[in-house]
DNA sequence: CCTTACGTTGACGTCAACGTCAACCGTTCC
DNA sequence: GGAACGGTTGACGTTGACGTCAACGTAAGG
């Protein structure tokens, strides 16, 4: 009940090992279960099989939390692949290392611009309500 | 020199009424003259006509500014657009006020959530640059 | 056994945000 | 004066991210 859309970054260790229908996981992740086959046929995540059905588990749901998240941010789904690729790799060897730690600091650096970019936006909302609270305070001088 | 694609928030004083041609401000702001068509297209920014010609003033400058770093947070032009034109709309009625206040809670809200995600991204990309250099360090002890 | 609910696979549709191409116009410069 | 250059207007193409629809499977319940 802490967030809207029953916020399922949870990892309550009572339910040893949950699974999900794609319905369920649909909702609380709020979207729809087409988004989810198609973040499926992207790559993105690879429920379990059993039978034709799909079933999810805490990983699936884990990399749907970290998706969505590249969504909020705007991110092309392309790019969130190989950001979430990013993390469950094995080690790897150094050539690979060297690679990744590339990656990271281009991403870096995005999410920096990105955060400036917020960061001066908000700051002229700021500016913004002022000066609609002005224009507002000089329209009725006292409230009715 | 301050950033990679020469950085046009200018307001030089010495220049009292630049102009520019599409040319100058799509290279300018790295985007082709596509695009800035295409925003102008749907409203975002609207260059004098001089004959056949667009000419492009500081004005169409600052809103092209303003519509790129919306771009860049990765809003939908169709909301850019409700938001640059909250910036240089006249003063307004009372009603008009309260709504574009009500505008202003919503786009705050919306830039702090994704402010959230981005700190999450950027404290999990330090977390894996530290697995990742401790992994390295553990294939070459001394560096060759 | 039949319905109902949920799930699955194509496959085509759509919408935003441009890319690309053709055809054309107006200066300018040699 | 004509060729090159930059600009303009359609108009169609493309790509990403899904929506939507049809047709079908299957497990459960009455």
């Amino acid at each position: 009940m802490t967030s809207r859309t029953t916020a399922p970054t949870d990892a309550l260790p009572d339910e040893p090992a949950r699974e999900w229908t794609i319905a369920e996981v649909a909702q609380e992740f709020g979207v729809t279960h087409r988004t989810v086959r198609h973040y499926e046929e992207l790559g993105l995540i690879s429920p379990e099989r059993r039978g034709t059905r799909r079933v999810y588990h805490r990983r699936d749901r884990t990399r749907l939390a970290l998706v969505l998240r590249g969504r909020r941010l705007g991110f092309p789904l392309e790019e969130i692949s190989r950001i979430v690729n990013m993390y469950d790799e094995p080690p790897g060897e150094q050539g690979q290392l060297a690679y990744l730690l590339g990656q990271i600091t281009d991403r870096r650096r995005d999410l920096e611009q990105r955060r400036r970019d917020i960061e001066d936006s908000l700051q002229e909302l700021d500016e913004l309500e002022r000066r609609c609270r002005r224009d507002l305070s000089a329209l009725e001088p006292a409230s009715p």
